[in-house]
DNA sequence: ACCTGAACACCGTTCAAGT
DNA sequence: ACCTGAACACCGTTCAAGT
């Protein structure tokens, strides 16, 4: 056997020391990437590592685990901020702006993340990230907390959104638009009206936006408490 | 043929004079309260209506069809309000409330929300209602849009989390709050320190802070644009 | 004209039987 | 001891053939 050479049957190949988590892991996030969540089947990702679905499950513990790992490894991939007190607002935009961006390029993988607990070591790093700037930032305990939630709600909403919308969002946005001016304005007065400010930006301004809003009302309740309670 | 006596074959019954879109959307909520959105599938649903997966195609465009015109159905049994510039806080916080209660009540229901554009009917209805309420509070219409798109964000992202987590919701939070104080305090030491913040709440108060925030962030934004551009 | 049984092309997961 | 072909119990959707 040359052990460079490539096997298309799964009988008559070599032994198989180079699988593994990782490679099940990598494989999959290649079909996801190039071919959406729903082409992420047990049989394909075996398929793409020459054998079958069966073997896969010596490395990890079905399809739910294996989207557990995938998205594990794609939030590694994020890079963190080291906490600057002068500068938390611009971090915290950063810092989520670029896990949206990561989660954007892997069509589908956030659907794994509300399913979950964040229980897996690369979201907890994030999280802890996360924290970490909104208590620089000066934020109550509480508050950072609940903030961390609404940010990870947010960032993976939009992100299901966004994958949702696969053909060229800007026509989608104005084939909206079309129908929110059409529709009659004695049933959807203000949706008609407003239909341009209701698809307004793209996916990342309205992330943006969002993330903004929420840092405002978070300071919002923190200067609330700082005067009844002082 | 007795037309009050139940059949259990696909042969030998009555016309279907009875049949049509709701009843088909009826039998699929049915089997989504009791057995969860994994359970409804075109051939269950047509086997609680004595009949073959394929005559459902009559009826709805397929499976995606059907949970929209579900999601459609369910929505519009939220109650709206209608807006009063003088109490619209309480009246964003009690129309939400609806929404996500009603939400709740039928498990994995919004992952259609995100999925499709708001553009059915009912929907419809309950975003002018809230674009209604957020303009009589004074919010200028491009955040009210904003606003619009950031609460079905929370609401359909805090739903799909909570019905993720189908196991007694308390125990779960006390797991993951031993899991949280467990972890090494060298590499998560903020999670691990405030691991109590990171778990209060349940699904209602969570949302209820989220929607608070929001507010408070858009009445922010609002003060700002005042004070530069009056 | 309407309805639907049967077929098609898939799934995830299990396990007996092989090497 | 390890691996996997084949089987099991499902899917959504289509369509030829019946009434």
């Amino acid at each position: 056997m040359n052990p460079t050479g490539r096997h298309r049957s799964t009988r008559d190949r070599q032994a198989k020391a180079s699988l593994g988590e990782d490679a099940v892991v990598g494989a999959a996030l290649e079909i996801l990437k190039s071919k959406g969540l729903a082409a992420v089947t047990m049989r394909r990702v075996a398929a793409a590592l020459d054998t079958g679905a069966a073997s896969l499950y010596v490395y990890v513990s079905g399809r739910e685990g294996l989207l557990q790992a995938m998205l594990d490894r794609v939030i590694a991939a994020v890079e963190l901020e080291r906490p600057d007190p002068s500068r938390w607002r611009g971090q915290l935009h950063s810092l989520l702006a670029r896990m949206r961006r990561t989660l954007v390029a892997h069509p589908g993988i956030a659907a794994v993340t509300l399913a979950e607990p964040p229980t897996t070591e690369a979201v907890l790093r994030l999280v802890e990230n996360l924290l970490g700037i909104l208590l620089a930032g000066g934020l109550d305990p509480q508050d950072a907390a609940w903030a961390c939630d609404i940010f990870v709600l947010l960032a993976t909403a939009t992100h299901i959104e966004a994958d949702a919308r696969r053909a060229d969002p800007e026509e989608q946005a104005d084939e909206i638009y079309q129908r929110f001016t059409g529709l009659s304005p004695d049933r959807f007065p203000l949706i008609a009206a407003h239909a341009a400010q209701m698809v307004a930006g793209d996916g990342d301004e309205r992330f943006r936006v969002a993330v903004d809003v929420v840092i405002d009302g978070m300071l919002a309740r923190t200067a609330r408490r700082q005067v009844y309670e002082p």
